[in-house]
DNA sequence: GTTGGACATATCGGCTCGATACATCGAGTG
DNA sequence: CACTCGATGTATCGAGCCGATATGTCCAAC
């Protein structure tokens, strides 16, 4: 997970951490920020496995022009960049569609780099994505003839049908862009 | 939060972990059941914690009226009941406002669990809700002027805005409704 | 009678979170 | 000018949760 986004993001520019976990704040909105304690853990064990290097090692940084010599200027930011390896790893983890977990983050995450993706890959994720929550939404109606416990159980139910019913048409309408677009491509 | 789920499901019934599992699974949602790697380590803590007993041990269950004696019949089932201490646990648990996470899972969960809430902790479990996401679609708001990355990316904004304002009317609602409940009783 | 699938409990490694610590920097305030 | 405060920035730790896996029981169907 934290990995393919710090991989993506790296992709289209250098980084350092706390930009990165921004930058990861409003690719899948503030609510899936991710926390420091995670990020900086999952960067060393990149770094490690030579898919992301230090391109502005500390003592190095920093736009200060004409501060003197021994004082050490910006030793603050460690900015990363991505490095062939990691490029590939980067394709790897957004590839595999076996036991690729598909809840909101993850698919979320996925979707926010399809443009890396095969138009046969995308559109199998979208429709992934599709049949679980139609699947969660036949569940859901399968239990609703039931009595509910109480009120406010039933009130989640109601709102968590509606939120899938509409997650479903808003696939429905991307899978038919993806086809639109794939057939054009075709005629071209 | 998983602590609160069960002691909350076995205020209302003795059950075993599997079956609390599926509870919860309906309770809120097929995509938010628990795992059982976290459910039975909860239980054992719980129980070593006093909250929650074992009502049938194994040895003694199961409906079987005429199989012979040596045989451990229903050998298998833990069935866990509710302590008195676990009930003031729960209600500690639910009541506590400070640290509370406000996620959807932690939202949903205590929400289930309002009506063993006060008016006055209920409506403000649904107003502190309420703020956080208006926070949060405010700050989407504010970065939706910029150009953002790819095509994927904007639709991900949009779904998430739509998404965040249907769920703010529906809290709209409920608070609403709370407010009317509370003058209602107030009346009688 | 045996094979397959639902039921049921349990453990383990790995990932993520929230809290915490610490250090630097720029802007404002007295 | 010294001071403080809040944003920036990196890092670690404990606890909680997940997914995979192992093991065993019970029942029905073939």
């Amino acid at each position: 997970m934290l990995e393919l986004a710090v991989l993506g993001l790296l992709k289209e520019h250098d980084l350092h951490g706390y930009e990165l976990r921004k930058r990861l704040g409003d690719l899948l909105g503030t609510g899936a920020a991710v926390s420091f304690g995670s990020l900086y853990p999952a960067l060393s064990k990149l770094e490690a496995a030579g898919a992301i290097r230090v391109v502005t090692p500390p003592g190095n940084a920093g736009g200060h022009s004409a501060t003197m010599a021994g004082r050490v200027p910006g030793r603050k930011r460690k900015v990363y960049g991505i490095t062939t390896a990691g490029s590939a790893l980067f394709q790897q983890l957004l590839t595999e569609r076996r036991s690729a977990p598909l809840d909101e983050r993850s698919f979320s995450l996925r979707l926010a780099f399809a443009s890396y993706l095969s138009p046969e890959l995308r559109l199998g994720l979208l429709e992934r994505r599709r049949t679980l929550l139609a699947e969660r939404l036949a569940e859901l109606a399968a239990t609703t003839g039931k009595p509910r416990g109480n009120r406010y159980v039933q009130l989640l139910a109601e709102r968590e049908r509606d939120s899938l019913s509409r997650d479903l048409s808003w696939l429905d309408r991307l899978i038919t862009d993806e086809r639109a677009m794939g057939r054009l491509a075709v005629h071209n």
